[in-house]
DNA sequence: AAGAGTAGGTAACTCGTGTAACTTATTGAT
DNA sequence: ATCAATAAGTTACACGAGTTACCTACTCTT
């Protein structure tokens, strides 16, 4: 099954591409770079590319990075579980659209014991930005590290400007709170929130949490915490104590939690929207194939090629203009 | 919004350790990477140990790689959509476990014009192994290619044993097998095919429409291959067209493509599992949602932990034991 | 014929590490 | 007192590329 690899097979480098054309190693660089094109003669050229084609010469991107003193790398850290379909297609285009402009992009889902490790970690990659689609990252000190370490830019979405890093405005209480908002206009008093029990979505759950509270608050109306893990056990007992809570609503987080919850409800014959209205969040396929359909909550995300071009010119100029902030959405449908 | 970056802030080096610490680069490197553990005194060490601490040392992958002759890169090379919940939470596990053992996993998930610079994009990162989950990427030339840029370890999930490859065996034809013969036991003789038409998933999509084919001819069933996007839309065209089709059944791709055209067949009142009885794939948690519940078909992935061990022994030795293939369980629900 | 350009190319340095080979001072054995 | 062994470092090179400064041969001008 394993290979045999006997033949640990040479590896072409530049030099070797040079000694097959009969030229020099610089020479070598400036064909296959196109820097200085008027240096080299259109004879040698084509037998430096000859000779690369040749020996499969594959430049070596660590050796290059070394030189230049920073990679071509964009670093997304992120747990792939938080990747849900809202932003999978769009981190997609991401990669194709920073490709295009010579960066590489890869994504780092590592959990890890402290934020300060995670940086360290990160910053032994050296990558010439990191992209972060979640702000408790980004503390001043980790900014610092991240900064000595050679990063040119930092990028990030935020509730409010991250110093030191590149923000795009977007506070995902204004989720909570639209949710709050819409719970109240409809007559609801008693709001729940679901508390995702998942490792790395926290963060977004938070702050929708608190964007509830402040909503519900000023209206009048009560918030419970309720938790609840990704399993349809879970879902059920929450559903079978759910008349002790005395709640007319449910914000679930996002709609694939929505969805759980408003199948056990069901099961156990509470009417939604009758008894329960629910509202989810992120506007998936999911939340429109549920019956009653699922009153949900848009992200406008900025369009990947614009994203692209501000991280390029933060990279090279180390300044951008600002993005307009994102915004939400809501979106009615049956469940409220 | 961006920060000044005035003060071209200096990367402390580990000859800036050195200085401070008022000893050669050497013993810095020793005491750092403890080896060589009995050359330095322990004063020494605790010198070079503050200084690297003061100067907040962190250090440079990049040349570290270029100096070994390799990096501690494990590629996974991905479509971010083609990762479901069903391989996220065991991708983090991978992170983890490998993590503890040195190696850095990254995941990539560019779309490349062909395979040829696909490969060539992972060559230059040069990655100490690389971690498919999908077979077709591995071809000899690619094999070749990546060999020869210093690439360990190959490692992937495949229907047979990739030539140059460590391969753990599973054919996806299996799994549409496994659903072909469980509709025709069932009683269906005509069954259809979801033909998923997001990028990406045409790699597993093929083997599981093969495995049905196999096993619906062998046993005198007819398949024919339908094509849904996913979207809410697509799925009421086909469910309004169905009659026309005169099929029985459905293979559904996975429990995603499955709750989509579910929920469309039941708005246009085509009885589940009465008309047509359908199975799913991957079992996801969505599919035990739906009503009725979803036949679907379960993988038994090989733990993370056994797979970072593996991935270990092959890195360092260029060789490890075979695991056993994986295999795929139809659990039968509501839905046939 | 002398001088100035220029086309075409190369030698040599650099990036930050890891390590093999060498050095020196001190201790221990005889 | 002498020699060997060891402890504790250091020096110097390699990894693979990009780039600056230099070199040589040729052409053109006067």
């Amino acid at each position: 099954m394993a290979d045999d690899k006997l033949t640990e097979p040479h590896r072409a480098t530049s030099a070797d591409v040079a000694r097959l054309a009969g030229v020099s190693r610089a020479t070598v660089s400036f064909v296959l770079n196109a820097t200085q094109p008027q240096r080299v003669s259109q004879r040698t050229r084509e037998r430096v590319l000859a000779a690369a084609e040749q020996l499969e010469y594959v430049p070596h991107a660590v050796a290059r990075s070394l030189r230049a003193g920073h990679t071509n790398l964009v670093l997304v850290p992120t747990s792939v579980s938080a990747i849900g379909r809202l932003v999978s297609g769009w981190l997609e285009d991401l990669h194709s659209e920073l490709h295009r402009l010579g960066y590489t992009v890869v994504m780092h889902g590592g959990r890890f014991a402290d934020l300060e490790s995670a940086a360290r970690a990160w910053a032994e990659m050296r990558p010439t930005a990191i992209f972060a689609l979640a702000e408790e990252r980004f503390t001043p000190e980790v900014v610092q590290l991240l900064r000595r370490s050679g990063v040119r830019a930092l990028f990030t979405y935020a509730a409010a400007p991250v110093p030191g890093a590149y923000t795009v405005l977007f506070d995902h209480a204004e989720i909570g709170a639209a949710a709050a908002e819409h719970l109240v206009d409809r007559g609801r008093r008693n709001i729940g929130v679901v508390m995702p029990q998942e490792r790395g979505l926290e963060v977004f759950a938070k702050p929708r949490l608190t964007g509830v509270r402040r909503a519900a608050v000023a209206r009048g109306a009560s918030v419970t915490e309720v938790p609840l893990d990704y399993a349809e056990e879970a879902a059920a007992d929450l559903a079978d104590g759910w008349s002790k809570l005395g709640l007319d609503s449910v914000f679930a987080y996002n709609d694939e939690y929505a969805a759980l919850l408003m199948r056990a409800f069901q099961d156990v014959g509470i009417d939604v929207p009758g008894e329960v209205a629910m509202v989810g969040a992120d506007d998936l396929l999911l939340g429109r194939l549920q019956r009653p359909r699922l009153t949900s909550i848009r992200l406008d995300v900025p369009p990947s090629r614009l994203i692209a071009q501000t991280l390029t010119q933060l990279i090279e100029t180390g300044t951008a203009p600002p993005l307009p902030p994102m915004t939400a959405t809501l979106v009615a449908r049956e469940s409220t």
